[in-house]
Parts: structure tokens; sequence; C-alpha cells
DNA sequence: CGGTCCCTTGATATTCATCAATATCAGTGG
DNA sequence: CCACTGATATTGATGAATATCAAGGGACCG
């Protein structure tokens, strides 16, 4: 019964890959949303195949036409000044919204850069526009995913005016690693799909310079590194580089996973 | 008739506050919107006595209750770390809303400090939140007012990342004559309203650092200060400092006021 | 007129960028 | 499997930009 087998396949395919169904659900743009509305919202969100690493999700100065959720993979939203100089202006994980920027002048002011194999939920926007006032929790969620954005976008403003070189990188791997945690991976260990030098252009430092502080974190005992697989051997002292508290108790596991 | 006068005058101060009447609405909130459905956003709108130099719109930490669009003066925002070391991360002129990083958490995160006389309209959250049910355009205008801010954000993010102490100062100085002159002030004199120390903090740079470099770009003929005044004198070449095409066609006078 | 705040200017210290050499890794084709 | 290649990362030496420390000068306010 090979047809029948193949509907099956598909059936499951469509079923995991339903916001319903996703894990990345309250991270996302379904959050307070439910029942027949996430059906609704289910119906105009199209899943793209994956991404190969290097490929782009969309291109500076692109009419805008989507904003893109991340199902999986991560991403790096980069600008071209005029003399070609890339600035990158974000790394970005699963179940968070790229494109926001765009919706003000309809036009895409950065690119979006796959850094692994990366699938994309394409949320077209005159579609979003039209649902968001059949569900108005919908508009709601938009607001607060924008709002959230700027406050970390304020953030990390106070990280590059204030921070010195090895706080700044300190303020990144926390990040992260608290990001990843929400996502219900390790916060202690994980791999950099980034370059250094891409981790230099973000936070404002040459790569050498990022290599250097790898290495001097490392003889301090506060990370040990392998390339780009980072583990977090003293996570409180580099909170504390971070200028964070140093410990915000988890609502995970006691063991901080 | 003192009574006729008197609601006569009470009637013109209400017209002139009225958004379908502000000379802002081009910029603000109501952009979009017209009709009766300007009319009911007026009515939600709760206008505040002027702000004394020094006052706070609203307090860091402060539950968020409402977003507030500036009519006059101008207003420093910033958030206290953990130490109590301020870091200023915007200043806003008329027509700007502020407190939109507040919206997702529903808790301020950054205080807004009044450099000058100031006047604020109060926009109730709640009541924003309903009326955007009813006049789709405004949920439009917020989230583009929000994408326009992410925007500027990782604009501010690049200068800081990429440029030298002399260019943030020419950024800073172009994107406040930019803003001034949409606002149909002069873009090439006007008066700063933050201290230097205010800039430094904003810019990462130390405070001497910000004096240097005023009487610098002053000895290099591209701008003439006194004080708080600041007269730039050569467009072009401050504009290309700050690392911009040295001239956009204005839709204004030709002589570029 | 004196006090305070803000700004300016100078001398020195520090951090980080830049230049340069080497090392490592991932892929490719012999 | 190995040698080759280009991209990426590490490490060292040097220099430039900017912070910090310190002192003095205006401007504004009572």
């Amino acid at each position: 019964m090979p047809a029948s087998s193949e509907a099956r396949a598909i059936d499951i395919a469509l079923i995991r890959q339903a916001c319903s169904n996703c894990s990345l659900r309250h991270l996302c743009l379904p959050v307070g949303i439910s029942g027949k509305d996430i059906d609704r919202l289910d119906h105009i969100v199209k899943r793209r195949r994956p991404l190969a690493r290097g490929s782009h999700v969309f291109h500076m100065g692109e009419p805008f036409r989507a904003l893109y959720a991340i199902r999986s993979g991560s991403v790096k939203t980069y600008t071209l000044d005029e003399d070609g100089s890339e600035q990158v202006t974000g790394f970005h994980l699963p179940g968070e919204i790229i494109g926001l920027d765009a919706i003000n002048a309809e036009q895409h002011h950065c690119a979006a850069k796959v850094l692994e194999t990366t699938s994309v939920c394409e949320l077209p926007y005159n579609r979003l526009d039209e649902l968001t006032l059949l569900v108005p929790g919908l508009g709601r969620q938009l607001l607060r995913i924008m709002s959230r954005e700027i406050l970390a976008e304020e953030q990390l403003l106070t990280v590059l005016s204030k921070k010195s070189a090895e706080e700044r990188l300190a303020a990144l791997l926390i990040n992260l690693s608290m990001r990843l945690q929400e996502r219900g991976l390790s916060s202690r260990e994980f791999q950099l799909s980034m370059s250094r030098s891409d981790i230099g252009n973000y936070l404002g430092l040459a790569l050498e310079t990022v290599s250097r502080l790898f290495t001097r974190l490392q003889q301090q005992g506060l990370i040990a590194v392998q390339h780009k697989r980072i583990r977090i051997e003293a996570m409180p002292q580099l909170r504390e580089l971070a200028g964070l508290r140093p410990a915000k108790v988890s609502r995970c596991a006691p063991d901080g996973r």
C-alpha cells in the first residue's frame, strides 16, 4: 500500500510542521493564541525547505513581503556600508523572528545569511496584517515581539558603549547560553555557528582580540574552548563579568541545565 | 461675558491640542488615520501639563501603563546598571514615542528624564489596545513606529561598533540635524539640550573626548560651537564624516533649511 | 560675590587595533 | 590515503586612539 503510506507520511509531516505542534510555539508568534485562531495562522504560514549554510533568507534592499520565523538552525543579520564593509547586527536562533526592521519602509535594510543548515517559516506580511484584524492576540504578540527586540538592542547598546572587550565577549556568551536554555538546550555547552570574525564584527572588536579573549577566558577557567565548541565552566563568574546578577534562579532543573 | 470668553479659550486650547490640529501629526501616531478615527484617538490621549527640566516622564522599573508622545521639548532615556552607573539609550524629540521597550514585560526598563521644559501626550496602553481593534490603521502605524525604532537602533549599533570617536559625534550631529529638519526646524543651527557628559555616555566616549572633538571639528571648519549652540558650517563634509552619502536631496526648500 | 556645575585643556596610562607570521581545519582531487 | 588549497584561528610585536587623572576657566544662580 505505497499510496496510503505516502499519504500518511505527508500527514505526519504536516502535523509535525504545524504551529500548534511546534516545539517553539511558546517562544514564537503563536504565544497567546490557540484553537481555531492558531489554525488560521497555520494556514498562512509557508514552510520553506531547509536552506544550506551560506545562503540568504533575504537580501539587503529587497522589497519587504514577509517576516521569517526560524524553525531550526541559526542566522546572522548584517548590513553593508557604502564602502562595502559588513556590520553584523544580530545572531538569531529558532523561534526568533527576523525582518522586523523592514516593516516601516517596506524594504529590507539588512541581509539575513544562514550560518548552518536552517529552516524558516515564511509569514507573508499582508496576510498577517489581515489576520491581525481577526485575531486580536496576534497583533498584540507582534507588538510584544518587537518591544522585546527593542529592549534587546538597547541592552546591546549598553554593552557596546560601556564594556571592555572581555566583558563584551562574556555578555555574548551568557546571552547565547540563556537563549539556548529557553529553547531546552544546554546552557553550559554549545556550538558556536558563527566565525570569530563575525563575533568581532558584532561586538565591535578585531577578530584577533576575540581569539585572544577566548584563550584568556579559558586560562582564567571560566570557559573551555575547542574550536567552535564552548563549555562554560564557571557560570556565576562569567555572568558577573558580563555585568549580570551572579545567579538567576532557573525555572528548570536545579542543576542549571 | 467672562464665562463665554473662558469657554471660548478652553475651546481654542482643546482645538490647539487636538491630534487633528497638531503640527506633529504627520510624524506621530496619527499617521494614516483621519476623520472620525482621529477623533477617537484624540479622545483617549491625555495631555499633561509641561514638565520642568530634570523631572521624569517615567522611572525605571515602573509598571507599564502608557506610551508617551513628546509634544514639545526633549527627553533622554537611560538605564541604571547594578552599580548605579547610567547608560543613556536615546535622545528624543517632539513627535517621537517613548516607552516602547516596556510593552513586552509591562514594565519600564529605562527611565525618561526631561532635558528642558517638555510637554508630553499620554497614550494609555489598554485603551490604545482597544482602539487598535476599531481602527486598523492605528495598529499598523504602531508597528511601523516600532520598526523604525528597531532600524534606528541597528544603525546606532553600527556607529558604536565600527566608527571612531570623531565619526560618532558627527553621526549624532547629523542625526539630530535631520530629525530637526523633519520637524520644520533649522538643520544647520540648533541648541543641544543635553550635556557633554550625556553625549559621551550615549556615544560610548569620555566627556573629555567629546569636548575635545567639538573643538577639533570647529578647528576643521565643519561646525561652529558656542556652549550648547551648534552651527553646521560644512554639511556635506560632516555627512561624509558621519558615513552618509554626501548630500540627500531635500524635499523642502532648495536652500536646504 | 561666592559657589557650583559644566566645560575645556594638558599630561600620562591603557586598551585594543593593526601588521605579520604561523597553525589548524575542511574540503578537493590526485 | 595523502598532498594541496583556501578559509579560519592563534599568537606575538608594535602603535594609535581614547580613557583617566589633574588643573583651571566660564557661565549661571542665589
